[in-house]
DNA sequence: CTAACATTGACGTAACATTGACAAAATGGC
DNA sequence: GCCATTTTGTCAATGTTACGTCAATGTTAG
């Protein structure tokens, strides 16, 4: 690329970035020379774009399980073969693992401060640091739903004015695009067809598990909120989708849901999945009596089916 | 580029601007040589425009976690090749940029193409690359609202699929949210507040408003859609923000919009501007007949008026 | 004359570097 | 399955760097 020395970058910045404790930075450096980066004249660390990239790989490869010492003298390219060849149904992002003490709640309680005094840059800051140093998946389910529950019922308490919701709805719908984007979708990962039936207006819980799905490596087409069902399954043919994530939130009983999901089934090719998931998707059944068709209880249900999938064929 | 071309900054201009303070400022010049100013014949700092910009991107990026020694002898591009790559994480897929359009219309057809491929990744890189190479102003006037008007009318023409508006929405919308962030500035600089009024559903022109506001290095506190006039002021007030944008889309002839504009007006201090704009605001002339409050018929306009604000007093 | 600005030199602190060591986990031979 | 060995993340102690801030003193602008 370009040889004009771009380099840049201070070690907090890579640690943010990478999610690697600067510790672990300096030992790969140390004892396997996993980068080399260059010093400035007082001999303080600068990292160029190329090393944080390299470091998010050796990252994700030793998160999967591979083991940092095997890998570190690795050149780039065969770097990037290995994530591929062990890239069918992919991996979440780098996580260090995430520390049982600070998660969750004194976070969420961080969240709601920021949120009360309708600062959208620091709640900005805590989702996105939260979601780099316990990853997205544990983010997402540890921090990102329980804060959205908690907002939804001091909003309905009054105690919450609907200005500071508004904002941090924004804010939060921000952070879970950011996250899908942050998901890599390799080159020929299946794609996921991710939205809510005709009458479901509550788009948040489709966003989360469009996050949720693009996290596990496939590629997500996200249509938003309230789309009729031959709407969802033209899209999931022309996206040749392999699956269909639907998210029921409110309301628990709705006529036409059953309807919907039926006409849906029948549009898509039989070996099309329907994954549905969300509060109120229990409370219809029977809408998810259909072959192929699954109820999913939680987001650790839906990821594993994720997972569960063929990837391609 | 549409900078007013040889105006003399004191000192003092430079530090509400910037949010960075006298010493800082000198400290950078005398260390890094990060700008050069002119002097007065008497040997006192005249900042050029330019000056200004360079600093503010050089806060912004010190700001992110940059180290200042580090970024402050890089050229003008350069700068701005690290903000957009910063923007973004770094990925190890290098994904060729491919498509060179020329501005304007063709944009909008290949725009308009990916839409109807449903192909959101090449929707948001168009986007995002115009926005980089022609700057967020001009991608918006040119290209982002001219599209959203054209998916508008296909779309009620029955020529696009609601699926499709959906996508394209949701990466629209996404990408004026990155924008946004790409403007971020540091510090104090002043905050606007932008939402629409109750009764008012269509966050389009919000997003657009809220992302012209930001590029013009103001803080945004994005409020969303739909937010009575109440806690829009208790918004402005807690974030002691110099001026309130109203996006005024659809209905045309909504009776409660004049009462709540009354009361909006009447709950903010004097001081603080009302700046309506959108398709229909112009519908309503009376809820605009206030002190401080103004009518914006296009985002010319609007940019000229929040150039025109007093930066903090 | 006064408030704002310039210059120089210095200081304090948070972030960073280095070294050495330790313990938990993984590995491997038996 | 058990024990020896290697691997690897983390930490403490100690020294250094980067950089914002300040004080003292002189100068300019209005």
């Amino acid at each position: 690329m370009t040889t004009p020395p771009e380099l840049h970058f201070p070690v907090r910045l890579v640690v943010q970035r990478t999610g690697l404790s600067a510790d672990v930075l300096r030992a790969w450096e140390r004892r396997y020379r996993a980068v080399v980066p260059h010093r400035t004249a007082g001999g303080q660390r600068v990292y160029s774009a190329a090393d944080i990239a390299r470091l998010t790989t050796l990252a994700r490869l030793v998160d999967r399980g591979h083991s940092i010492g095997q890998i570190a003298g690795a050149s780039d390219e065969e770097l990037q073969r290995i994530v591929e060849r062990d890239s069918r149904i992919t991996a979440p992002l780098p996580s260090a693992p995430s520390v049982a003490t600070d998660s969750g709640d004194s976070l969420i309680a961080a969240a709601l401060d920021a949120t009360d005094r309708m600062d959208p840059e620091a709640l900005e800051r805590l989702l996105r640091g939260a979601a780099l140093r316990m990853g997205v998946d544990d983010m997402i389910e540890q921090v990102l739903a329980p804060l959205l529950f908690t907002i939804g019922s001091l909003w309905h308490q009054g105690v919450l004015r609907p200005a500071q919701e508004h904002v941090a709805t924004a804010v939060i719908r921000g952070t879970l695009g950011w996250m899908m984007e942050l998901a890599t979708p390799s080159a020929n990962a299946p794609c996921i067809v991710v939205g809510t039936p005709a009458g479901q207006m509550h788009e948040m819980g489709a966003m989360i598990a469009a996050a949720v799905i693009a996290s596990q490596g496939a590629r997500v087409l996200y249509l938003g909120a309230d789309l009729p069902a031959t709407e969802i399954a033209d899209a999931a043919e022309r996206s040749r989708a392999i699956g269909v994530a639907l998210s029921v939130v409110y309301p628990y009983d709705d006529p036409h849901l059953h309807h919907e999901i039926a006409i849906l089934r029948g549009a898509l090719p039989p070996r099309v999945h329907i994954i549905a998931g969300g509060a109120a998707a229990s409370a219809y059944p029977d809408a998810w009596r259909h072959p192929n068709t699954t109820l999913t209880a939680s987001l650790d249900q839906l990821r594993d089916y994720i997972r569960g999938l063929p990837s391609i064929s």
